[in-house]
DNA sequence: ATAAGTATGTTGCAAAAACAACAGAAAAGA
DNA sequence: TCTTTTCTGTTGTTTTTGCAACATACTTAT
């Protein structure tokens, strides 16, 4: 284990809060494979059976999905400190629905989960807090994509907006608040097309719904 | 603690393995808390910061949204043996962004997570089980979002529908295969009009793309 | 300050989706 | 079996979206 695997370790979300040595030691616990790849190597396959968690310790790695018809899709880009396969490695019997690959030259630690889920893990002291983490990771993971999904079952452009605007006013507690996304962005998060979400924009603010400037909303009562 | 309480929460995918007699010893750990609730009261508000995930056990609760303007959304009809609630007591510091209520005449068993997830949870053998539930339960939740996602984000009915199909026929590594979908509700679930899925459905039989009788489907190699 | 690059808004057009309405097929019930 | 209901496919119309192109405003770097 060279210290800078450690590093990236420290600053994933899944050791956070636990120090280096402690880290190093659940490392056996976990037995955490080291493997490195060279670039297009696949790390893991599409059906492979998961029981580890992966982290990306230099490098990167893409996870792609392919259908029916060979075309590719890459659904997200892990660097280093990051973690993939963790929903597949912590639900039991559910074979790769993607396919990971080195984006270029890249290190992993595979660690597996078993040992630290099913025994009543309390011979390291640090388990507990590995294990609040993971459960956090998934926990907000699944808000963030129920969200998603909540504006994205709307049928509409406009009502894609108004759910997101919506939900973001009441979040903050504000009626007029600034988004993290600039017109480009906010239109790839709700999936649909920038200009006709611009076009849109305008409309509800001809119409009286809501007022903006750049990425500063308010919205009014009706 | 009634006897129809400990079979709801038997069937519940939380308590899943675990002995009647181990779950009401476990009920105290988990400082188990039933409350009793009236058709069309509040269980838990908007707003609420939520350590207890919670189970119903009798009647039902309704996780509703309610946006900006007071448009009220059914999200989720919650019976007794299922649990609510859990993606906010499990991430750190997460206001809820539902409202829960009783749809009729309902009781709950709320339970704290804290004890279970910070400490070294050797007191009780089944706590690892527990948490071992509690972990597959988020990451399945996780794998079927993410799956909805990659049907939701693609743009055109056809889109989804192919990205959809296809990933059914390599889940089942067959061309051809069945789906759990009559045409309502595999729509409702892409989020399409029926009848315009319908349509593109027939569209793509006549290009030769795939071929179709009620709900078993053959894709084609183009 | 100027220039280049980026972000946003606007428009027209073509394509696609939603909607509504209906017909035939299939399933369920009497 | 016959009737009723549900499901599926089809068509025409209206609305919305995506796309392309461009103008303007705003940023950033020189």
């Amino acid at each position: 284990m060279e210290p800078g695997d450690l590093s990236a370790l420290k600053r994933s979300r899944l050791f956070s809060g636990i120090g280096e040595e402690e880290i190093e030691s659940m490392l056996t616990c976990l037995s955490a494979e080291k493997r490195s790849y060279k670039k297009g190597e696949y790390v893991l396959h599409y059906g492979d059976p998961v029981s580890a968690v992966g982290v990306v310790t230099s490098g990167s790695v893409d996870v792609i999905q392919e259908d029916y018809w060979g075309n590719r899709n890459l659904v997200a880009e892990i660097l280093p400190g990051q973690t993939f396969a963790e929903s597949y490695a912590c639900a039991e019997n559910v074979p790769l629905g993607v396919s990971v690959q080195a984006a270029q030259d890249a290190e992993v630690l595979l660690m597996n989960l078993q040992g630290l889920l099913t025994a009543c893990s309390s011979a390291c002291a640090f388990h507990a807090r590995l294990i609040r983490n993971l459960v956090s990771l998934l926990a907000s993971k699944n808000l963030l994509m129920n969200e998603k999904l909540t504006y994205l079952t709307q049928r509409s452009t406009r009502e894609k907006l108004l759910a997101y605007l919506s939900s973001e006013s009441m979040r903050l507690h504000a009626s007029d608040f600034s988004i993290p996304f600039n017109r480009q962005q906010l239109a790839d998060y709700l999936s649909v097309d920038r200009s006709a979400m611009s076009n849109e924009l305008s409309k509800m603010q001809k119409e009286g719904i809501l007022e903006y400037r750049k990425n500063h909303f308010l919205l009014r009562q009706l």
